[in-house]
DNA sequence: TCTGGGGTCCTAGGACCC
DNA sequence: TCTGGGGTCCTAGGACCC
């Protein structure tokens, strides 16, 4: 049995809203989110437009989930398709912060995305009452004030909050679900699919059953020297979190390693023209170099990703290039077409992916003569919202990599004040 | 899940330096 | 002519998350 005397025992609650983008789409026709038929689709004019978000009816009468393809709905008269409103929702999104914010500090409030957040209630007891009190009171205001329905996981740390939400809140009456360590054996080893838990995907539940590995039982029975020899970091990070531990602050801020700028699309048919592609990698390249500017960020390192055609035999090719900080999309601009011609090999394309690295802030933010100065400032604030959201990646190496250094410390502490203690 | 889009992290191997 | 070892930086590829 693993020794919880030292891990940390927190309350931290993980929310996130049921069917997001679906449910704001509902709310914003004044309709209850649990009696639609709705789905958000992107790309909605093809036969492969893809599911964004679905009700819950849309989800339990017709299966339709996050991901479902526009061919799958089933005809029937009650369904209503809508195209995404990102805007919209980053809106909605402030709101439902700014209700959260009534119960923490700002520095005890983490945005894992657009529809999901930790907070970390230890302190807010003494104002608010008890851990259950305070959730049941957010999902309350939230429904009455904004017309969303939340799920909330409650646990001793962010992992074990997570798995709770996931794992039970959603499904449960009340859309809230407990999981502390004393649970552990009960809930988290009961869980029936590897790749249910938070950072196993169906390629790592692969490899975990080569090596006899099957559910998050036989994880946590797992030497953890066996898993760090065949996985490395991630292996032994499993090992804890098969014992529900993760040593990750809701306030402490990480600074992530590596931060980028990205687009990517699918095109809508295989590009046979070479000519073709590098006009919509210029496009994509402005789109990005206007993002850094509004940033007011450089990048000194650019990649290209081009995928072929599913028809071709070779796979498609990954290249980056270092140059002076820039975000001259003309420079830029340059710099992709010349990776593309120096790699491309004459087959049809499909994907194109972009991304920016070795970002740098430009020394003093210059606005732009010839736009409106206001709304220069506007797009800069969805932009902090944005990239708030996206701390969320910062959050997730945090219980990844440093977690698990974090771990390593806390396990030698802790098997040093037990030798102390005897 | 064979074609959504936006991200971050880990690792292996090569280049280069002392 | 053959032989060392450690460290750092970089790139590409693989994996995961929402």
């Amino acid at each position: 049995m693993m020794d919880y005397s030292h891990a940390p025992r927190r309350d931290i609650l993980c929310i996130d809203v049921k069917s997001f983008f679906a449910s704001a789409e509902c709310a914003s026709r004044g309709k209850n989110p649990l009696e639609e038929y709705l789905v958000v689709m992107s790309h909605a004019d093809r036969p492969g437009g893809l599911v964004l978000a679905a009700t819950p009816k849309m989800k339990h009468e017709f299966g339709i989930k996050t991901g479902s393809r526009r061919f799958e709905l089933p005809n029937d008269a009650r369904i209503q398709i809508v195209p995404p409103r990102m805007n919209y929702y980053l809106k909605m999104h402030a709101k439902i912060q700014a209700i959260f914010l009534r119960y923490v500090p700002d520095e005890f409030l983490l945005p894992y995305s657009i529809d999901e957040a930790f907070l970390d209630i230890t302190g807010s007891h003494a104002l608010f009452g008890s851990t259950n009190t305070i959730a049941k009171r957010i999902q309350y205001e939230i429904l009455a004030e904004l017309g969303l329905y939340v799920s909330v996981g409650i646990g001793d740390n962010p992992l074990l909050a997570k798995l709770a939400l996931d794992n039970e809140a959603k499904d449960c009456e009340g859309w809230r679900a407990e999981w502390r360590y004393q649970d552990v054996p009960d809930k988290l080893w009961k869980m029936r699919k590897l790749t249910d838990f938070w950072g196993i995907g169906r390629r790592m539940a692969k490899r975990l059953e080569q090596v006899g590995i099957y559910s998050v039982f036989d994880l946590s029975q797992a030497e953890e020297a066996l898993l760090k020899h065949h996985l490395g970091v991630i292996g032994s990070q499993l090992h804890y979190h098969a014992h529900g531990i993760d040593y990750s602050r809701i306030n402490e801020k990480h600074v992530p390693a590596e931060k980028s700028y990205g687009k990517s699309q699918i095109l809508e048919r295989d590009y046979q023209d070479p000519a073709e592609v590098v006009i919509v990698i210029q496009e994509m390249a402005e789109e990005i170099a206007m993002r850094l500017r509004t940033s007011g960020v450089d990048t000194a390192a650019i990649a290209l990703h081009v995928g072929y055609s599913r028809y071709s035999k070779l796979h498609g090719f990954r290249h980056q290039i270092r140059i002076q900080p820039t975000s001259s999309s003309k420079i830029i601009k340059e710099f992709l077409i010349q990776l593309f011609w120096k790699y491309y090999e004459g087959e049809p394309v499909r994907t194109i992916m972009i991304s920016f690295g070795r970002i740098t802030p430009k020394a003093g933010l210059q606005l732009n003569l010839f736009e409106n100065a206001e709304r220069t400032l506007q797009e800069q604030q969805l932009d902090t919202t944005i990239d708030r959201i996206r701390t969320r990646y910062g959050f997730k190496a945090l219980m990844h990599a440093s977690s698990l250094m974090n771990g390593a410390t806390g396990i030698k502490r802790s098997t040093y004040v037990g030798g102390h203690q005897g």
